[in-house]
DNA sequence: CCACGGATTGGCT
DNA sequence: GCCAATCCGTGGA
């Protein structure tokens, strides 16, 4: 596999754990009506179908939660809070129920727009810009993505995963998740050291 | 800097 | 009816 090619199926079609980590620093993509929107994942928090309480799929599958029991490589979008999205990335084998929660990107390219989508303007601060994709709410907004993008195909021409410069173990921070009350012990947030559009140290 | 509470829909008990 | 894998504004130290 060459750097900067579409990741495809067989990357994700492994233990959410594994793909949690190795999604970072890859390389997020949306196409959209003539126009490129991209950043670099820097934090991810990976949720797991057994053993993992605080997982939407824990108690099996519903109608919210179906695409996570679907085919690896897809996408889970969600609402919640009564009016936010957040996206995962689906993995591991068909009918397990796994995925990684993306919670930040690093903004590279459709700044302008990004800007545009989530504070209304494209000209923004140095601290906007640190801002604007700093939580999984965050990238939906910017990246413009709701319920029309649940269950789509991340070997598809919409939205993908551009495969990227690998990050180093020494340099992935192992913590637990982010706002959520279950399987608080669990260490599955994963974000790249030192990088200033984590969402949180 | 930190803590707290309000917003506001919908899924599930 | 309860409360959520969040975010933002406010108010105090």
């Amino acid at each position: 596999m060459n750097s900067f090619d579409k990741l495809p199926f067989e990357f994700y079609n492994r233990k959410v754990t594994s793909v949690a980590k190795s999604l970072l620093g890859k390389t997020f993509v949306r196409k959209n009506c003539n126009e490129i929107l991209c950043g670099k994942i820097v934090e991810v928090e990976a949720y797991d179908g057994k053993s993992d309480e605080a997982s939407h799929s824990y108690n099996g599958a519903t109608k919210r939660n179906q695409v996570m029991f679907g085919k690896a490589g897809h996408l889970y979008v969600y609402f919640t809070y009564g009016m936010h999205f957040c996206a995962n990335v689906v993995t591991g084998k068909e009918n397990y129920g796994a995925a990684i929660l993306i919670r930040a990107i690093e903004p590279l390219g459709g700044i302008d727009i990004l800007s545009q989508n989530r504070f209304g303007k494209k000209n923004i601060s140095g601290k906007e810009l640190l801002n604007l994709c700093s939580g999984p709410a965050k990238i939906c907004q910017a990246f413009q993505i709701t319920r029309g993008s649940n269950g789509a195909n991340l070997c598809g021409d919409d939205i993908f995963i551009l495969d990227s410069p690998s990050v180093s173990n020494n340099k992935i921070i192992s913590t637990a998740r982010i706002g959520i009350k279950k399987s608080i012990d669990l260490p599955w947030r994963y974000y790249i050291k030192d990088n200033p559009y984590v969402s949180k140290k």
